[in-house]
DNA sequence: ATGATATTGAGAATCAGTCTCAATTATATA
DNA sequence: TATATAATTGAGACTGATTCTCAATATCAT
């Protein structure tokens, strides 16, 4: 059984003429899995360590391509590393960064969304996407100093 | 006569046993001067064009300095590039950046911020700074297409 | 002026990401 | 199913940004 994402990743391949291979398939998977943002990185180790081997290539392409289709989006954490998770049934938010542990909170609030808009309308400014991550220290980070 | 935030500057510097070299006063004054937000490679590009050489490692290693005071904050264009502007005397703010042009409007709304200390708060997350950025087309290369 | 110490620039090293290209694979069609 | 065509792939070379190393130099307290 074909899971949603997949065929509605499908669909989006067909429509454009790219072909629905291996990799792509093991790429999303192993996005649709994964319980936090996970790196181009992450992702290469991890799918090398079962049978097949897949180049970093085709994981930065296959990313991108997410990216573009927007199935995917990125976060920066504070020491400039990129990492990636699916969008697939996930409503946007932003996110709060620890600095220590790089650990990841998600928030989305209607009104900071609202007055954005606002202020790109004001000044005629067509936006296309946003990010707001706020850097800090999480709970458990902050009590242990 | 020297100006407030080189005085300032070479407070930090003494206070920290570092010592207040001509590179060091050359790039504050480089950020102070510029009037929009300049890349580590503006800065040794430019500088180098004058008298002084100056190294590209002494231009990172001072731009980072001037950042862990407080006296410098970076934005990233979205192809990744980073750059930087001066924050003395100017009041935090956040961006609006152009995908085509690069160029960069700049924004403050009381109202979000408030919003994301509340955030913070309810997560019990200690905020340290953020970034706030919209990516989309500024007004003239909404224009051009 | 001297000496202790921080700073410097050149260039090597690192790192993430991109590019190149010959071999492989997916897919449409017969 | 076999074939033809075009897209995709991984290895590894390459790139650009940043960091590192270290011997030479500049700053600053004395
Ligand atoms: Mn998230
Ligand atoms: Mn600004
Ligand atoms: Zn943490
Ligand atoms: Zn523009």
């Amino acid at each position: 059984m074909k899971s949603e994402p997949h065929k509605v990743f499908e669909q989006l391949l067909n429509s454009k003429g790219l072909k629905v291979t291996k990799q792509r398939k093991d790429i999303l998977d192993y996005l649709l899995k994964a319980r936090k943002h996970v790196t181009p990185e992450d992702i290469y180790r991890d799918l090398n360590k079962k049978d097949a081997n897949i180049g970093r290539a085709t994981v930065f392409r296959t990313l991108h391509l997410l990216e573009n289709a927007g199935f995917a989006d990125k976060i920066q954490f504070a020491d400039g590393r990129l990492a990636y998770e699916h969008k697939f049934a996930r409503p946007h938010h932003d996110h709060m960064i620890c600095v220590e542990c790089s650990g990841v909170l998600e928030f989305s609030n209607a009104t900071i969304e609202k007055i954005q808009d606002e202020i790109s309308k004001k000044f005629l400014f067509k936006p296309l996407w946003h990010r707001h991550e706020i850097f800090g220290r999480c709970k458990k980070c902050n009590k242990m100093d």
